[in-house]
DNA sequence: ACGTATTACTAATACGTATTAGCTGACTGG
DNA sequence: CCAGTCAGCTAATACGTATTAGTAATACGT
């Protein structure tokens, strides 16, 4: 069981003649205790030559925390990594935890006993802290954890706002919003929707019922044999459009809760020998790099989720600072006196949604497409 | 800098009436010292009412190794996560990892002179090992962290044989070979090929070299013009086959090396009114699972990348403790006797390829799909 | 009754680092 | 010339655990 022997500060030091302090300070940098630059250079030489590199553990140890953050997905293993929502995620809060000094662990948790975990990583010091992502069920647990002090931040929980927890989230409201009443602006009465499974999960209910409220909002109904339940697939989309099509009315348009499932739904009423989107017209939902290269270009919507794992982490990060020096340091907890922060969806718009038939003020042509800069993410929009 | 105070060992036997030692031995269920199963029921329950955790950091310490292991991406950070290869590869990391009682830690790392950040983690103890995918242009430093006895394996990255690393590699030469074959048994001539850049990337040259010997044992030659270089994203497939059709003679197949870059090019050839696969034919690769629901549905070539990172993964594990135990407990090591691993991709046809003219024994027709099973994946594919 | 096992523990130490308190000698101001 | 400062270090200790060596008490066989 032991591992290979590590070179030590204790054999740096005696290697050049100073005490494991000096070699300790000189590696700090620590500014308080002046080392001569002679000797400095001496040790780091000496260091180096040795091939030194401080032990992790030994650190976190006598720190009394380490320098790692856990990303915590608890989600379905098979949903994780279908969708590109947590790579993007990943991306984003990697990118920052790194330029934090900070490594990420990444964690997935698809069984709701194995939420201990969670226990074990942050009272164990695995981690200093931690993102979470997917519907807590429980939460009472966690929330006990991020009162004790441990710094938890919520990708996508807002609707629990009477939370302790720190919040990031997508306006999806607005998202559904935005999608429907377009919809609704050229001109479709009878609009279907294709929505995630589990149907009782709170995200899915909320945007199934903002989407209703559109709808009833403009004079339209949200007939219940209209909406069908997929899975993220596409294939689930696929066989949703099927049933679809199957009934004696069918829909003008379509609107998918993710792009893959509209992906699905497109092949779906070609094979009917339907034409998007004169016979049916389909927006999806997510504005993923693919989305303008389907037949036709789908319309969707862009979530920033690059930018919710930035903010996420840099969220988690300042609240690290903030908890570990008491005395909250002035400015930097700016980000913190807000505990949720929203970050608003952009409408994409492309063919498979269709047009207005009459001349408006703004009017959308077949060709015209809204360019948008997603705001300084790695993952610029492609608008053919 | 504190951090909140955490229980130990010493707080619980306190209250428990015992020694640390004891606390120790207990939670570490060491079975050549016995304790009586009443002091060790007592103990578990203060340790439970108290919420004992063992601090992580301390055990790593003493112990003398970490139990996370890292997954080091050695590319740009825009390639990582906008394809679907990484992070199917996490998905069978991760699966694997857990099983094994580890945390994964991922790094990925753009700039090759941050290459010495996989020094540090290994030898500053903070993971046990990693697993590294991506182009080691200089892996000088790697072969000697491995032949310093830090487990390290490798993926795809078998060109390479003299190496030391562990490898754990897709065969693309057979699916190149595969997919190539089926373009030249149907019946094309003229194939070209949207390749990846940078051109001079190691497994890119053995991609399109291999696609050129199957060209050229077919009686073919791959012109020149007809090979262009995208960058993994849809819009750079659908650019260079812009410029595929504007040249005077268009091609009769195209063969794309990923699946996204197809469905740029498809979009092309759409856009310039021409049909597939009668007017053009086109071929992916990858077998994203979205590639069935495109128009037409895509020939594609499916690698087994979740399988991928089990095996990775696996043989990790099996290094780490050939390596802790110095007689190597006998069986364990199976994995381990052969240093290159390869998995077979596996051809998935449908209508982008177009299909034979003439009847032939193994007639493909255009409804007919092979089915394949991924073996034993969390990500059956899909076929329409 | 006596030596030996066995059970059930405990005391002491090591792991590698950060940190606190202190020590030495040189320089300074008056 | 002396008190005081300061630069440049070192000694000692703490962090929480695993592990080794050892001890006290009981059981056992003869």
């Amino acid at each position: 069981m032991k591992r290979k022997s590590s070179v030590t500060q204790k054999q740096v030091a005696k290697e050049a003649g100073v005490s494991q302090t000096a070699v300790s300070l000189i590696f700090n940098g620590d500014t308080s205790i002046r080392i001569n630059d002679d000797t400095r250079k001496h040790v780091l030489d000496i260091a180096d030559k040795m091939g030194y590199v401080p032990q992790a553990a030994a650190r976190s140890l006598v720190q009394g925390h380490s320098n790692n953050l856990a990303l915590v997905l608890l989600r379905p293993h098979q949903q994780v990594f279908n969708d590109p929502y947590i790579p993007n995620i990943i991306t984003g809060f990697s990118e920052v935890a790194r330029k934090g000094g900070f490594r990420i662990v990444v964690e997935q948790i698809d069984d709701a006993s194995r939420l201990s975990v969670i226990r074990t990583m942050l009272k164990g010091g695995e981690v200093a802290g931690i993102v979470l992502s997917g519907s807590i069920s429980s939460h009472q647990e966690i929330t006990q954890l991020a009162e004790e002090g441990h710094p938890i931040v919520a990708l996508s929980h807002s609707l629990n706002l009477n939370t302790t927890l720190h919040n990031i989230d997508i306006d999806h409201v607005d998202g559904v919003q935005q999608i429907s009443k377009h919809l609704i602006n050229i001109g479709y009465e009878r609009i279907a929707c294709i929505s995630y499974a589990p149907a009782h999960d709170e995200q899915v209910q909320l945007r199934i019922a903002t989407f209703q409220k559109v709808l009833e909002e403009h004079g339209r109904r949200l007939e219940p044999t209209l909406i069908r339940y997929g899975n993220y697939d596409p294939d689930s989309g696929y066989t949703a459009m099927k049933e679809l099509l199957a009934q004696k009315q069918l829909p003008e348009a379509v609107y998918c809760m993710n792009d893959l499932m509209a992906m699905g739904a497109m092949a779906a009423i070609r094979d009917a020998g339907l034409n998007i989107p004169s016979d049916i017209a389909i927006v999806g939902y997510d504005g993923m790099r693919f989305a303008a290269f389907t037949e036709p270009p789908l319309t969707t919507i862009h979530a920033p989720e690059v930018e919710q794992g930035r903010l996420a982490a840099q969220t988690l990060i300042d609240l690290l600072h903030s908890t570990s020096s008491k005395s909250l340091s002035a400015g930097k907890t700016k980000a913190l006196t807000e505990k949720v922060h929203y970050l608003k969806p952009k409408l994409v718009i492309r063919q498979s949604c269709g047009w207005k038939h009459k001349t408006n003020t703004e009017a959308t042509t077949q060709n015209e497409v809204i360019s948008i800069e997603s705001l300084s993410s790695s993952q610029p929009l492609l608008t053919k």
